[in-house]
DNA sequence: CCCAAACCCCGCCAGC
DNA sequence: ATGCTGGCGGGGTTTG
């Protein structure tokens, strides 16, 4: 997978560093997963350094890349320099034609600013540095800013907020792209969480972010994280709600993004992954109490998200 | 590992 | 008409 990152004068070096390390180290755990370059606007070809905004200078061994070709993920690092990079026509050229040649776009921290300035955020939903969600929103009202997630994947779209989230979601791509226990490996080797501790707040980094505007449903929600050993089956959510089932799957289809039996089980699995990495209970009283019903249906489940299995999952991140 | 049962989800249509 | 709601059928997936 060609990984193309974006650099110039005043990027913040841990936004482009941090995700390139990452990804170098999951390629030494399967080689030839990622191919890495850097590309300057313009400068294709050259062998060009840059100064970081924190000064220290910044010079890529091979050539700036060739923008030309697919490209499967476009990385947009952040940093004071962005702001001015907005401003060049060039620059924001490029990268809308370097997005549209690519599979998944990806920023880091302010690195959306230069997205939103290529008109590639427009009435997606998008995340930033926290001290820039409001200046974001202001300059570009067409983008649905949400200061509370690490990260937001937006369908092809990735922005994360700042500065080491870019590792976070990173770690995510590796998960997606490699599986659980390729991310894992990465994040234990950097001395990191695969995810971020804080409980329910890591739920939200993933799903959360739609957060319904029907009180009945965002009750709901709350709910099912208080009972996961419920019966959380469409026809009882739908009992609870006083909704007919048909039209509640369809109302929270729509409200929260995905359909409710999806939702409940990423739920499960996310409380089960945090049950595996945080404690010792044995798997079975896990399953229990996440509501799987048997160690059975839980193992199916990560086998299937996952690709690990929960005994492998938490001998892999027993930290 | 397999299979039947259960469940989910979506299109379609009908009622208000 | 239009938009919200709910029932039904069945193809696909998950469970036990």
């Amino acid at each position: 997978m060609r990984i193309v990152f974006l650099i110039f004068n005043g990027v913040q070096s841990l936004d482009l560093l941090g995700p390139w390390e990452a990804l170098t180290i999951a390629n030494q755990l399967r080689p030839g997963s990622y191919e890495l370059e850097m590309a300057g606007a313009g400068r294709s070809g050259e062998s060009v350094s840059v100064t970081t905004a924190s000064g220290v200078r910044l010079a890529p061994a091979q050539p700036m890349a060739d923008p030309r070709g697919p490209i499967d993920t476009l990385v947009v690092p952040g940093g004071g320099g962005v702001h001015a990079l907005c401003l060049d026509p060039d620059a924001r050229a490029w990268v809308a034609a370097a997005a549209g040649r690519s599979r998944r776009v990806v920023s880091v921290c302010s690195g959306a600013f230069m997205l939103a300035a290529a008109g590639l955020l427009d009435g997606r939903r998008v995340t930033t540095h926290w001290d820039l969600c409001r200046r974001l929103q202001d300059q570009y009202p067409q983008v649905e800013v949400d200061p509370a997630p690490i990260f937001i994947k937006d369908g092809d779209l990735y922005t994360s907020a700042g500065i080491t989230a870019g590792i976070d979601l990173t770690l995510a791509l590796i998960e997606e792209d490699l599986g659980s226990a390729v991310a894992l490996a990465v994040a234990r080797y950097l001395v990191l969480y695969v995810r971020r501790p804080g409980g329910q707040a890591q739920f939200s980094a993933a799903l959360a972010g739609q957060r319904p505007d029907r009180r009945e449903l965002s009750e709901l929600q709350d709910w099912i994280h208080e009972h996961l050993d419920a019966d959380l089956s469409v026809d009882a959510l739908a009992r609870r709600t006083s909704i007919s089932p048909r039209h509640f799957a369809r109302l929270f289809t729509d409200l929260v993004g995905v359909t409710p039996a999806a939702y409940v089980a990423a739920v499960r699995l996310e409380r089960a992954r945090i049950l595996l990495e945080t404690t010792e209970n044995p798997i079975g009283v896990i399953a229990e109490r996440c509501g799987f019903g048997t160690v059975e249906t839980m193992r199916r489940t990560f086998a299937r998200r996952l690709q690990v299995s929960p005994g492998d999952y938490r001998e892999h991140f027993a930290a």
